[in-house]
DNA sequence: GATGAATGAGCCTTCATTCAT
DNA sequence: GATGAATGAAGGCTCATTCAT
């Protein structure tokens, strides 16, 4: 077997591995917040032993972060997905913000865990290990890079883009939270809903939301 | 001596225990989180023996207990202080979000606990000792009567009055969160100013927030 | 390695631990008594590790707890054996008394540990875990249902066959304790002989103490 | 005042709190052990400070040495008191254990930590402070002189003496956990009488006993 | 390479003892 | 001299990490 052959099969069984792992770790990290999970919990939830958890990670700390540099990176690829072909920039927001919840929507061990640890991750006190690719930042840049074009268009109220974009977040947390703390019941469309007039009433400028309003016609 | 006399000295004694414990141990938690504070570093905070820490309190959990306890009844009522005497509700709702805030700034250790905890103290499945007198809940209760009165008077946009009161929740941790992120150096008329567009933006109904603008004339 | 092969390896290997474990603590409860026992003290006279020891066994108490139960079941098992043969029931008290006795100098340990704790094994009030098998209280039954009908048989003085058993385990203490405190060095024979000797004198009726010397002839 | 006078106060006011401490620490040995109990409810029992009892006693050994102290002290000049004007030999052991069992009928508390603790002081090894006098020891080699003389005037069967002694002390534990275990209600005079019948049994020689029962004309 | 049994450092809590008042 | 508040060493137990099989 040649040399380049080996390397690629071990490859495909660390990434194998890994996926396991971030799913396992994912659900145990949501079920017990990160100092109440147990590296053997996470072994079992991922159907590895824990010799194989520590030949992938090098500890609980790794794990942990990279459950989020995985998820991040998916939440933030899902949410940007045809941004771009948005002209209007409060449509554009509107369109990432949605997806953005989406996503949460269908992966509600991720859900739970943003929630439980949502400080830890919008502040940056906590960034644990900077020297670690941060997708969380980049998504906030991104935002951020938004609302300031969408704040030249006129279209969002002038304020510090930054400032927006934090407050993006937790209304993105509030009713992603009162969703989970209502039952996870609410049909999807409904969430959706509350969402947009949260943004927009948050964000929007008045003759923005009056086009809004009028373009979507609701509640007449 | 006399009995009462030694009593007293007691209670003064256990009382300024209790203070310098709970002082300690809210900055211990803040900075390590509940799980990562250990208990002789609260005690060495506190400028007291391990021993005089137990003395004073039961253990660990009833130290975290206590320290909630203890800011939740001093924030609620130094945030409803005076808001009976505000007649506009709009008004009512930024009287409290802006004590709210001063208070919080004016207790950084606190914020910065309460930053870290937060989604242990916005969502409901967390509410560990429900015997003991949750100052926290009242809170929230107060907020969504508010809001209730304020729907109804037409100055806050009509949303179920729970939702709004977690959005209010999460508006002020952002404003706040972000003025720890940008080092502590914002001054605080700047982050109420912040904060006192974020809560209208959020909330009020076009007509109040023309009337509420019209009122304080800024940014003609 | 099919599962059930896996299931016998791990059960023989808690089995194991569990004598290891059980042997240890003897021996360290022997020597310090309960409170004076450390876990750590255990876990090194067992050969293992403190997480091994706790992965056996739940905690202090039920260690000791453990150690009762393992011996008491032997003991009784030991002392038992054969008694139904015996026809005359001064024989019977004597042929059980003396595996007691053999038992007991087999295993100094045990003896010694005996001899600690005599008081909360022979008094009532100390059964700590009742919901347990006691092997210590259907000893003394058992013992207590012989005098009886050593009593009918006119065999046995007539006095409460609940203090004749106490006075047994009394007088086989005090024969085992005198073993003890003289170097352990006297032969076993001896220790029959004179165990003997004090049970017939304590319990028998005159009639069937003269009948048992003759038959042994001992001391002409 | 003069410094003899001086002196006097200090011993007799040490002499009282000796005393409140040996009662208390009586009581509170007996009904949580010694490894059970703390030093402040012993201090707390005697109606004294902390600091009192640590400028009377040591530590909380010498403490526990001291009550058997003084009562070994006492119970055996009780024990022995008028035993000289016995003339029967077998006579006078009864009147030792006769009055040695009223004592402990007389004193519960010291009568509870007598069976809690008895291995640890009937058998040798557990001697803790042997530089102090030792009452106990010296009630058990008076017990083997007497023992000795009874064997030697036929009244005791030969067996050695030491032996005899441990057996008295066993039986009398026997007889008095007994009375402790069935309530404390049995009258005194019925513990004796059991008392004596058990003496007889377990030490008289047949003439012996044949005597005293005709004696004392019991159960005809 | 995979396993999970084994390890032991570390932390919460108690209580014997001391010493400032 | 008397007090009891204050101390901190010590021990039971857990769980992240390692390594023999």
């Amino acid at each position: 077997m040649s040399e380049s052959v080996r390397d690629r099969l071990k490859e495909a069984r660390e990434a194998t591995y890994r996926e396991a792992v971030l799913a396992g770790a994912e659900r145990v990290f949501a079920d017990h917040g990160f100092a109440g999970a147990k590296m053997a919990d996470v072994a079992a939830a991922a159907g590895v032993s824990l010799g194989t958890l520590y030949s992938v990670f090098e500890g609980k700390e790794h794990v942990h972060q990279a459950v989020h540099e995985w998820r991040a990176q998916e939440i933030l690829a899902y949410t940007t997905d045809g941004v771009a072909e948005v002209e209007d920039l409060l449509d554009a927001i509107l369109h990432g913000t949605r997806r953005y919840t989406r996503f949460q929507l269908a992966h509600p061990d991720y859900l739970r865990l943003t929630l439980r640890e949502a400080p830890s991750w919008t502040s940056q006190a906590s960034m644990a290990l900077p020297e670690q690719l941060d997708a969380w930042s980049q998504g906030l840049a991104l935002a951020e890079q938004v609302f300031e074009g969408a704040i030249d268009a006129g279209v969002v109220v002038d304020e510090r883009p930054q400032q927006h974009a934090k407050m993006m977040i937790a209304i993105l947390q509030v009713v992603l939270a009162d969703w989970v703390d209502t039952g996870m019941t609410t049909s999807h469309d409904e969430v959706i809903r509350r969402l947009d007039h949260a943004i927009v009433r948050a964000f929007a400028t008045d003759d923005a939301r009056q086009r809004w309003l009028a373009r979507h016609q609701e509640r007449p």
